[in-house]
DNA sequence: CGCATCGAATGGTAATACTAATGATGGAGT
DNA sequence: ACTCCATCATTAGTATTACCATTCGATGCG
């Protein structure tokens, strides 16, 4: 009922999403242009050409360039301005950062960290999970060892990838380490990423298919050492796709001496 | 010449460290205290109530509370104040929060966080820095085996510290990966506080001393395989030592099913 | 039980004073 | 004439204050 009135009572500048608030605006625009690099680190912003060029209030400016520096990504200091800060300082595990630099032109060498941070963790995760995790987790993950297998002959990639996600993270989540729960996110993006960059087969690779039922079985039956094997082999395709990622990056075997 | 004035111009509040701002100064004393579990999730402040508390103006409040907002520790919403989000929502890879929490009562949860991560981490890293690592540092990596191995023997823990951060802190950065970089001032904070928790014997192992050596050796060779797994070895005692910080917390064996 | 209204708290703007950092100026000493 | 150094002026961030707009939960009425 009433559904003219729905779409005028909803401007699209009024929505209730991320940019609720004006200084998130500003940071939706400065925060990509930064993390892209288009500015070079030394560049200095002053408060009032940023008050002009976003057209708010000093006010506003200075929340969002807190919101930087605490990122790590500018200093603000007398006389000087807001200066760009060399990407070594930068908060590189902020997501909002991260998905920052995965929306511009970033986005493979972003990409590549994340897989090969993927890979370092997501062995010990398992082990961890298969040692921890809740009576119900374990269920949930057979259950979803099963129903990607199902969704994975079919050829559904969607399905597929929703059930690839749960699976990662409940794995990430019940390892009982806050900072291994903390990747679930991250570890979503680059599953989401992979599949956008048309990185995946038609069909996912029965053996793949049988490892992460292997995962599950083995953290259903508490065995840490299979649990972080089978998954080693899972992650273990991942210098193949760091290489389809970013081929001109240096290789496994560049830059050996002798 | 005016030595009196020296000490007159530089009262101990104006110090030029990380609390030149007041926002600073109200980060500095909010952040913990939230970050401790001080403030239960869901717990509500309001503007006017930290504008009081902490003698500032609601900018400065309004900024700190960006900053926490940031962070994930916080939302802030018209009518409801400034609530504390459920530990869950924190962003845990924030070093800003990391050390907050290592400065409070969870100082032992976090430190076993942390050491599992690197135990993840380092090997990779490890085998990273022995294909991608520069020439310089690949020397230094050997030197800082060898100066290790010297200040261990001498029963010199201070020297040894030292080193052995610069040693962990060249293999993440010259693993070529920004995210194992990024990691460097976290493992620093590790192998401290295993320090000051009185973790080391008097004496570091012989053998940690010797595979030291070896993940140079294997860097600067080239051999990502040995490096990876000489680190393993020297991370796999982690076991042990998160036990002796965490005696409470779940175990390997713990909650094994069946 | 649904809905209009109220009010409490944040969101945003503007004007202004303070303070820190830095480059320029000018004088003293060589 | 030249160097050195203290001092001052300039610039831009820092902080305060006051005021209005907006949002959203609660209250209570129909």
């Amino acid at each position: 009922m009433a559904a003219a009135e729905e779409t005028a009572d909803a401007p699209p500048g009024a929505a209730r999403g991320p940019h609720r608030t004006l200084h998130n605006r500003v940071l939706a625009e400065l925060g990509p242009s930064i993390a892209a690099g288009e500015y070079a680190p030394g560049h200095a912003f002053t408060l009032d050409g940023l008050e002009r060029r976003f057209q708010v209030s000093r006010t506003v400016v200075r929340e969002a360039v807190r919101v930087l520096e605490s990122m790590r990504l500018v200093v603000s200091r007398p006389r000087t301005g807001v200066t760009v800060r060399p990407v070594a300082a930068w908060n590189v595990f902020d997501p909002q950062l991260i998905r920052w630099r995965l929306a511009g032109a970033g986005r493979p060498a972003q990409l590549r960290s994340l897989t090969e941070l993927r890979a370092a963790v997501e062995p010990p995760a398992a082990a961890a999970a298969a040692r921890r995790a809740s009576p119900a987790a374990r269920e949930r993950l057979l259950a979803l060892g099963e129903l990607m297998t199902a969704s994975g002959h079919a050829g559904d990639l969607d399905t597929f990838l929703g059930h690839d996600i749960e699976f990662h993270a409940i794995l990430l989540r019940e390892s009982g380490n806050e900072m291994f729960a903390g990747l679930s996110g991250l570890v979503a993006e680059v599953l989401t990423g992979r599949t956008a960059y048309h990185l995946m087969p038609e069909h996912p690779r029965a053996e793949a298919l049988r490892l992460h039922a292997l995962v599950a079985s083995a953290v259903h039956s508490g065995l840490p050492g299979v649990a972080e094997a089978a998954m080693r082999e899972i992650v273990a395709e991942v210098g193949v796709q760091i290489e389809r990622i970013a081929p001109g990056e240096p290789g496994p075997f560049d830059r050996r001496p002798g």
